[in-house]
DNA sequence: CAGTGGTCTAGACCACCCA
DNA sequence: GGGTGGTCTAGACCACTGT
């Protein structure tokens, strides 16, 4: 297990002396954190980037930090539908539709960089959020880097089983998101009417080394799914 | 004007010694960036940094830094609508619908975090995209921040108009993104079939010290805008 | 002009990858 | 085990804020 690194346990210590304050109460001063928690002040310094990377505060050169407004959209990250369900207050579920081996055709090939004729485990899924249909969702993965999954137990997280069981970690994700009319199919799945709009998400997980292990397209209905998330003003290039 | 730190010299230097390495090419380690450049290790440290969060390299400890392969999704930032087009190689315009002052109401006002008996600046237009319609925008800003807004020139970058006249810098926003069935009339001035799903973007756009200043609700057409990002696996909690 | 956050230095040790 | 990125220190000066 690797160590917490001194700047990870002054977060989270930050985060505990915040809580409570009101919106833009001064922070200590960095010296001032820095000689109370016997610590360099460049080690304060990765604390707060984490922090107001997080949206918890935010800094104005020349006068302080401060305690940030509660934020009604979290930073945006990648998460899995339960994470992502849990932090919405609904308990997530699943409903298997079909899961197997198939040759992996153009468009996944290209989007997992991978030969069209090589074979991707393919595994379809009907994602509830507290009972009630959320979204529909098909993986791809290669084949021949997860071998036996599609015999596995899929009614979790499928992120967690990569990782346990198969040492694939994924790290980071490219998403393009569009709104689309849905077909009858997938409407009825969902338990909307037909012509309804939906929310259509298509992922390419990536490990850390940045080469895609997972292309992911997940389809949710509008009336119960929206994406949140905060932008900031990009450095002058 | 603000001299340019060294880091932000050392990052473009960087960026355009990688011009043209194929992706996963290794980069110089840090400590020979740092002789060959005479920096200290920390500066190139942050260069790097900037670099990791805008998707142009990935690292890998104990490994090194490698030259990110092409991304098909741009990381996320804040930007003007003329800004967005540009990237999509497109050119903006727009079309003024209507310019005035109203009271806020209830909801704008919750937004802008002011009475909802204050009054607001709205603005509507219809923004183009070489030549085509591609969303329907309508901004709200407090009236007291921004006297005499809606007599001026309204067909370019509101952003900029903010940022010289009246020194309103937007630093950040919160959004959130749903998929929505347009109504008749959103339809009509998009031109595409009644019925047709948008994709609708509501955004409070905050200065520097966090306070909301600005709110806009942009709706798109589904067939010709999509949003695109990176998302990373956020620090353990 | 005093105090804040922003940048920078020159060291050091640790955790991890890979030959 | 040699070399990499990750963390950390104890200083220093600069740019900016607010009174």
């Amino acid at each position: 297990m690797a160590r917490q690194a001194k700047y990870e346990e002054l977060r989270m210590a930050l985060l505990a002396e915040m809580a409570g304050s009101p919106p833009h109460t001064p922070l200590p001063t960095e010296r001032e954190i820095s000689a109370r928690h016997g610590v360099s002040r460049n080690t304060v310094r990765q604390a707060l980037d984490a922090l107001e990377a997080a949206g918890a505060v935010y800094r104005v050169q020349g006068a302080g930090t401060f305690v940030a407004p509660a934020v009604v959209s979290k930073s945006l990250a990648l998460t899995s539908f339960s994470e992502d369900m849990r932090d919405r207050d609904l308990e997530p579920a699943s409903r298997l539709l079909a899961a197997g081996t198939v040759r992996a055709g153009r468009q996944v090939a290209g989007l997992l960089e991978i030969d069209p004729e090589a074979e991707v485990v393919r595994v379809s899924r009907l994602r509830l959020a507290d009972g009630a249909p959320m979204c529909l969702e098909t993986v791809h993965l290669p084949a021949q880097r997860v071998p036996g999954l599609a015999q596995e137990d899929l009614s979790g997280s499928l992120y967690e089983l990569l990782s346990v069981r198969h040492g694939l970690e994924i790290g980071s994700a490219e998403q393009i998101v569009r709104a689309v009319d849905l077909a009858e199919t997938e409407s009825a799945l969902l338990g909307v009417p037909v012509g309804s709009s939906g929310l259509r998400v298509q992922r390419v997980g990536l490990d850390r080394r940045e080469s895609p292990v997972e292309a992911t397209t997940t389809l949710y209905r509008a009336d119960r799914y929206d994406i949140r998330f905060t932008v900031r003003r990009a450095a002058r290039s």
